[in-house]
DNA sequence: ACTGGCACTCTGGATGACGGAGTGCCAAGA
DNA sequence: TCTTGGCACTCCGTCATCCAGAGTGCCAGT
């Protein structure tokens, strides 16, 4: 706040257009070009002053002496915070969405349409998070009894996801302690929050003969280790060829950024950051990843109703059209929620 | 064969030659350079006529006069075919094979490690088929009753892998007709291939009062969908990241390379192309696909016991290592296909 | 505080010279 | 008949040079 008094508002208009001018034309801008592009009513002398006044500032840079200005990560963020607006997707746009994904099968496929969806609308690489198990509730669990002392265990929650773990019983489990265990553990656990269910069940076994308190148990212990497990939280990218759409800083930059998108670990712990209410964009540096020095992340969290089950969001440039991609990243979002509260 | 007889030992050796120096050097080889690294035991001059035999027949290529050859796909694929063997995997490398894979804990981390090893052994892009459905066998049934009317099928294969079906029936079903049904589903079907399923379920509905066949029915077509589902076949690819090692034919190569490896029905019908047994080699233009024109595509089947369950395969540009990639390829399908069947 | 003018700087592309690597061919030798 | 050394030739990649264009910073004038 204390710096941006020196930056006057016909200050900050020259900013947003050399951001917008080069964005768009991928080349430094200079300041003849910024006067003809946009009707600043003033001549390119005046705003060369305003030019050396942003540099001082550190929001926009010279490659060399006698070349244009280019933003700088510092004036993105300017730009990001205080000199654009989101911008909304236009109604055929909305409306290709809505078909897109209303096609959609299951949720397997909702989120292989989603990122497709995102990396074709905003034309970068698309990163979407399967709706993470932590934050849903439980539809059903069901126990299969392969052979007398093991026993599948199959989870299914509200997003429609399963997972499935296999059990080893101490003891054998006849059918009927299978089939007293399974209504109990449904009645008491069906539709409950996940960090709810270990407190829920905690006195399970004591509703058993002595000798099946064993196998109750290790279904239990394998059950909450199901429920608690974060490493299954999966991500899922797409668009990558659109890296290549940057002639540019190549193979530099492209490298590193296809090694960060491989790593689930790194796209977690990205997609992690994301406030959960909120969009968050991540300019350059401000990235924790290194590989992702160069690139900006947009990304927000959906979800069924108010609640933020995963997040989503694309990885490109920092040169990128910030409200455009934003627009893009919020109206999916809201629109994947919608899918996943109705389904 | 009619051609090679023009080919005597020492031109075919020359051709050898010049493929592994160049896929050594990423540059034209030269006639001067060819007799010092090899020792043909004859002059350049010799060579150089060899070279010109090789050129007329197509099997190597000139960028320009008075630059060095270059194989042509012909020169590669008669290289594959005649002048080299597969290179086995050191003892060493067997066993860090080993010691990776045999830390997977569920058929997701089996795929996920093959394809990190396979990408980081070759360097190159790796390629993994999940085992498909339809050569597997039924290992379980399960029916979950989730409202009197909806019923969630579960379907568990050999493999480890779980397909799950949300199910409308027209009627109200009992639980006591649903576990009669899942008894005589599993009785039936269990350890079945899936081929074989429909007809040995064909005449279930008979078993069960009118007013419940239409339930039945509902359920079985179902199963029967699920178990024909073709387009369930999944392909998980890694080690992009290894395209940008070939600083060379950027970005022009890259881009439909990446372009093709999102695209699951390409990947698909990649693999698809390779014969059940023996490795396959398809070299830059005999490629269908037209983005993989200057790639060349290793895979082979891999499967539990005798059976081909799935295939795999890595895909690099045509200038690569063949030997070692086809080694690395059969060496992690084979271990793979240990693992499925001890699984 | 803005503006026009001016000298200066730097890049990117074009041009041309040059060394090096590689070839093809020929005549001589095994 | 096959191999070889020699030789003239071709072409690429590199480097240095040059030039026009774009852009800047500064200064003096309004």
């Amino acid at each position: 706040m204390l710096e941006e008094r020196k930056l006057d508002d016909r200050k900050l208009a020259v900013l947003r257009a050399i951001v917008q001018d080069y964005v768009g034309t991928e080349e430094p801008v200079g300041s003849k070009a910024l006067v003809e592009r946009h009707n600043l009513g003033v001549s390119p002398a005046t705003v060369r002053n305003d030019m050396a006044t942003l540099e001082d500032e550190g929001y926009i840079h010279q490659p060399h002496t006698s070349a244009g200005r280019v933003p700088t990560d510092k004036g993105y963020r300017l730009f990001v915070d205080r000199l654009t607006e989101v911008k909304p997707m236009s109604g055929a746009e909305r409306r290709a969405i809505g078909s897109f994904l209303d096609h959609a099968v299951d949720l397997d496929d909702v989120v292989a349409r989603t990122v497709r969806l995102l990396a074709q609308l905003t034309r970068q690489v698309a990163v979407v998070q399967y709706p993470s198990l932590s934050r849903s509730t439980v539809r059903h669990v069901e126990l299969v009894a392969l052979t007398p002392t093991r026993v599948m265990l199959v989870l299914i929650t509200d997003t429609g996801r399963v997972e499935q773990r296999l059990i080893d019983c101490p003891t054998a489990v006849g059918e009927t302690v299978l089939a007293d265990l399974r209504s109990r553990l449904n009645t008491r656990a069906g539709g409950q929050r996940f960090v709810e269910v270990p407190t829920l069940l905690q006195d399970l076994p004591e509703a058993f003969d002595r000798e099946d308190r064993g196998a109750v148990t290790a279904v239990l212990s394998t059950l909450f280790e199901a429920l608690a497990e974060q490493t299954e939280e999966r991500v899922v990218i797409g668009g990558s060829a659109n890296l290549t759409r940057f002639p540019h800083d190549f193979p530099l930059t492209i490298a590193p950024v296809l090694e960060a998108l491989e790593e689930q670990v790194v796209l977690l712990k990205l997609l992690g950051e994301t406030a959960d209410a909120g969009m968050m964009v991540r300019i350059g540096h401000e990235n924790a990843y290194e590989g992702l020095n160069s690139t900006s992340v947009v990304s927000v969290g959906y979800g069924s109703g108010d609640e933020t089950v995963a997040k989503l969001g694309v990885v490109g440039p920092t040169r990128m059209d910030y409200p455009g991609t934003m627009g893009a990243v919020r109206a999916v979002a809201r629109y994947v929620g919608q899918i996943l509260a109705a389904s």
